[in-house]
DNA sequence: AATGAATGAGCTTTCATTCAT
DNA sequence: CATGAATGAAAGCTCATTCAT
């Protein structure tokens, strides 16, 4: 089912509440190897290890190893996509629409990126077991689908009103601006994390790109 | 080390040599599978009783399960980077650099969008395991900065110079251009192929987007 | 490298630590059809059976079926050659060599016979598969050469020195004892073992043999 | 059953007759393996490549791998037993018994140490193989039993009432001379291979051994 | 709460053998 | 004679999960 903020808002919760320290390295070590490796060629066995635990002390937090990845991804999938549009953050920013497209899409790139920033083996985890897991599928599809595609659609209307945008289909806009924040996130953290990175000049050329194009 | 065009051409024709028809239809119900739910949760078992073979069959062709991931994947990822610079295609457009840098985009947009239409599981394998493969990686790594990033940096200092494009750093130049177009083709194909895409429009409106942005 | 006598005697406490009964029963399965079928053609599906235990039980106690055969094997090779000289037998035999030397003789060929009869499965296994691994005869060669070849030498010498035995070199004799003792037990416990031995007087034989030979 | 002498002559001259090439390669690959790896451990794979032959081509020579083991040990078996009292050498020297006990024991030595000199591949597979199979130990039982241990009793009776030596059961005097024979070129080609050894020294040692002893 | 021995199904891979060519 | 693709049973080993302590 669709599940309301106040739902979502409480999985974030749950998933703040006090832990055993043994629960904390689990989920340390879980981490860091279904990121490397991925969940599917990760053992518990390897989990166990790394978190200095007995294999069934595992089983006595998740029933299951899914429930172990689907206690990593789904707080991360929340924040991934929501505060976007809602939380404190959104709050903010969102509903005061600034004049300027321009502040408000490097506001949101800004965010998104700190967010990452802090966050990327999570990040990383979930896109990849997105990609096998069809229920993970569906839990995004509906936060996005609830509470960030039509947020975003309001917004591309509002600004096609004000005349600062250019006419064209919102889930084209929407995929574009999409795409090139996306585009940049996952360049600097998952493709080329190596490289040097001057990071505030790159967003504000994201941001001139999604304006303005390449053309002169 | 760093592979020539020939010998990724060789790669190519090595693997359209004669296979027996058990083995095409191993490599058929290998990419299947692996494309739904990854190489590491397929079994080879899974994939000898949807190719109607026995399992002794698949290891007679490919020494390992990993060898039969790499026959797939490595001339899918030639076949996917190369030819945008590269071979036939790249000798008549990219050569003879079109005056209209929007008529290049659109070649480019268009040429790889017809490959991935016709080999989006294979593609979609690709990405997939190169997030877990270190040795997939380093490959793609390979082609990529011996064979399109040079070509993609001096198309871009190209148009620079005759002032149809704006003051930018070619990788960000790069990074964006790339976004976009994946960005449209990963939609396309891989995050909703089930919407309705009208995909000549879609295609002219990212060139569009890539020329000019969003702002009016 | 080589293993002083403190690591040996180590290996042989580490053997006799504390096991779980089920691991019991595994060494007991191994022993016995190893010893009836050897190593190769020994699968550890059959061990598990004849042990009744889950198979994974095996490989939860033992990494490999090389290591279960290891630590049978180890023990037995150390326990074999090595209580010959040293040891609490060796100390009070050997430290205060007897005048006589078939009485010496005698008790060698008692000790090792008394070992024997009650670890025959254990010396065939050693002596089977020594035959096939490379590390088993590096590991008897190092305490052969360590631990017994020198004292027997030193045996030797001394006697010779006596004047009661005959000027030979001293491998030769070792050799000609050596495989009169193991002749004897190998053909008692391994070839000929359903014949009806007197063993008392067949090794009083032994050492006479070795003493005068055969000729009147 | 037991073969009688006639029959045991045809299995070496069956074994001798012609063969194709790739039989002969097949032989030799298979020589070399199974002496170095064993029997079980060797696949019929690795033979046919060893061989440079199809797999297939194996099984038109042997219907099965155990064949193929048989056509090597029992013509060894044979060759290595028998020659010792019947055949050629043995009408020779030993229907005419020597006056001299050393001189025959000589004969002996040297002529087995011969024979395991040219074939000591093949005497290693016997003495391997012979551990795990049951029907080469009989096989061996009974040559030895018909054509080797009754001569070998009517010598001792000989030289005993020749009063050339000590009393002593036929069996125990019969096991000494072996165990001592079978010693010296087990300990030559199997053991310490790499020792440099005078061996005509070392069996006219091992002779005097036989006859006298250590003992001064 | 934590352990770790035990499980048995399932994994990838190997193997001796067959058979159409 | 010779080949080598194909087989399917069985090999060694791993795994998520359970449960008595």
């Amino acid at each position: 089912m669709t599940k309301d903020l106040n739902e979502l808002i409480q999985i974030l919760e749950e998933g703040e509440q006090k832990k055993t320290p043994k629960q904390t390295q689990i989920l340390k070590a879980a981490v860091e190897t279904f990121a490397e490796k991925g969940y599917a060629s990760t053992s518990t066995s390897e989990i166990a290890a790394k978190a200095g635990v007995a294999e069934g002390t595992i089983f006595r937090h998740y029933k299951t190893k899914k429930e172990l990845l689907l206690s990593i991804v789904t707080p991360v999938m929340v924040k991934f996509t929501l505060p976007v549009f809602a939380s404190h953050f959104a709050e903010q920013v969102f509903e005061q629409l600034p004049q300027d497209f321009e502040e408000l899409l490097y506001k949101i790139i800004k965010n998104r990126y700190e967010f990452v920033k802090e966050n990327h083996p999570l990040v990383r985890i979930m896109l990849q077991e997105m990609a096998f897991h069809k229920d993970l599928q569906e839990q995004f599809r509906l936060v996005f689908l609830e509470h960030v595609y039509p947020r975003f659609e309001h917004l591309i209307a509002h600004y096609k009103q004000e005349d600062r945008i250019i006419e064209l289909p919102a889930p084209s806009a929407i995929r574009m601006i999409m795409t090139s924040l996306i585009g940049f996130i996952f360049t600097r953290f998952i493709i080329a994390p190596d490289l040097e990175w001057d990071d505030e000049k790159e967003m504000e050329r994201t941001v001139q790109f999604i304006m303005h194009g390449l053309s002169k």
